[in-house]
DNA sequence: AGTAATAGTTACCTATGATAATTAAATTAA
DNA sequence: TTAATTTAATTATCATAGGTAACTATTACT
């Protein structure tokens, strides 16, 4: 498998550069729409959830959140607990988060084509995996 | 398709910081490394060269070789275009080159662990075509 | 010879993320 | 129930990586 991080890796840049282009219509940018998404997917969150979900350190996702406020894509509803600042999306970034999921898919079958059904299931389902293994055979490995 | 993009882009921060952790004890990170990989494996280049092959600005890699000059890993060798700066690993940077390379041919197979093989050749043949798809069909998609 | 293009550099700016310290609120323990 | 600890979020500061525009030096074109 030598070479796999460089084909894994060359994708990288002309990938978020096509996203932050497409995304820039509406002053966003991956790393916002990101938050935009979790909030949508998973209900009205706190910065600790997003921040987990991430592994993005908390003052990270702060200013992702300031940024979405100044734009009246998301906004604060009042929880119990005072120390934390539930977030989701208003009605304007519902609008937003439907026009870009869309654009987002048609990108996600644009880049596919002409590559086999099964080679897209196969690579679909082995990403996470690698992914787990970063994350979780850390431990066991010394070098 | 939907939710391609955040299986691919969700492996990129775990696994960019897992190689910086690891060459970091060269004082390297996987930037520097990139431009390392380059002219070992095609020979002594210049800044365009590289610039071209990994898509990134020409003043982006004028700071990574500087970098690399500092590190006493390349060295510059003259050529008869008196414009170009040509550089090639120094000794001490081939050396550097072959411990990085063990490692980090080590790592690509830790983290291939558990995967059948199958779904590892398929992953690794169907990345370089989504690339493509990306660089060469933005001309005819105008959304 | 005079103009274009090319290779590299410099100066400056942006995006994204990390760490450390701080505030405010909630939880736990004495 | 007060005191200590933990938790959520923020602020300030720093690092990394990359981009654009303007510039110099050299080579190629005509």
């Amino acid at each position: 498998m030598e070479g796999f991080f460089q084909r894994y890796l060359s994708l990288y840049r002309p990938l978020i550069t096509k996203l932050n282009e497409l995304l820039s219509t509406y002053e966003l940018s991956y790393s916002l729409w990101q938050v935009m998404f979790y909030i949508k997917n998973h209900g009205p969150s706190t910065l600790v959830d997003i921040s987990n979900q991430y592994q993005v350190e908390k003052p990270t996702i702060t200013r992702r959140v300031h940024r979405l406020e100044e734009l009246e894509i998301v906004k604060q509803i009042p929880g119990k607990d005072r120390r934390e600042k539930i977030i989701q999306l208003t009605e304007k970034g519902e609008e937003i988060y439907k026009e870009c999921r869309k654009k987002i898919t048609d990108l996600e079958h644009s880049v596919m084509e002409g590559i086999h059904s099964d080679e897209k299931i196969t690579t679909f389902h082995t990403l996470p995996k690698i992914k787990e293994n970063i994350l979780h055979r850390e431990e066991n490995k010394s070098d």
